[in-house]
DNA sequence: CCCATACTCAAGTCGCGACTTGACTATCCG
DNA sequence: CGGATAGTCAAGTCGCGACTTGAGTATGGG
């Protein structure tokens, strides 16, 4: 909702298969728009509104030269992601830590009951 | 499309910025609904709704005891998630590797890199 | 026992996002 | 030049997903 703007762009665009599938086709090497396109059975036209969202969310960078357009992965978009998923799942296993820690010997001094 | 499904429901679940929240509050610890609920401003039913989504994907366990159901963080949700971020990255930084070797000097006769 | 709590369920609304169509522009090549 | 290739743009359709409302069911505490 009112996120942090660039995350909430990149989960978005990775929430779609479409997009994942160019996502893992460019991960083998750049592409032009077209050559994209045509595993995907969507139109031409559906493919390039794909990329302007990939673009916008920094997942993928594409330059034109001449007529074709050529795109390809900007793996520090992925990385933003990826941080943001380690990130919460660290806090979790953090958690468990600190179980442990109550769970080998008494804490000094601390009550506060929850849940 | 006809994805691997179980990636697919991870990515569309995380494509929500309220499910993220979600996760998000989760990752700090085990709450209940209607605790998650609070800062949402939506209601209690849409809450519920998102749950549903998050528990499908795997990405949260809910248990119910008595009327309150408890959810938890089920971190391999995101691993799967994360895992799918860090191979895309992975082969496509790889191909700069190669490029690097290319690069580095015309192939003798045989080229046995390693960073 | 009774009221509040903590959900649950079924419908129904609504906007947005994915996709198409069709017309248009720019570039390459024979 | 002319035709084919590659992509662009603007509208418009349509279904799905997020959300609400309202009524119902257990559970727990005083």
């Amino acid at each position: 909702m009112l996120n942090n703007g660039a995350v909430d762009r990149i989960f978005h665009a990775l929430g779609d298969s479409n997009r994942r599938a160019i996502i893992e086709r460019l991960s083998r090497g750049a592409l032009s728009v077209s050559a994209l396109a045509k595993p995907l059975d969507i139109t031409l036209a559906a493919v390039v509104q794909h990329l302007q969202v990939l673009e916008e969310s920094g997942l993928v960078r594409t330059e034109k030269l001449g007529r074709v357009r050529s795109c390809q992965l900007h793996p520090e978009g992925l990385r933003v992601a990826e941080d943001w998923l380690a990130n919460r799942r660290g806090l979790w296993e953090q958690r468990f830590d600190r179980l442990g820690e109550l769970l080998d010997g008494p804490v000094p001094s601390r009550k506060k009951a929850r849940t």
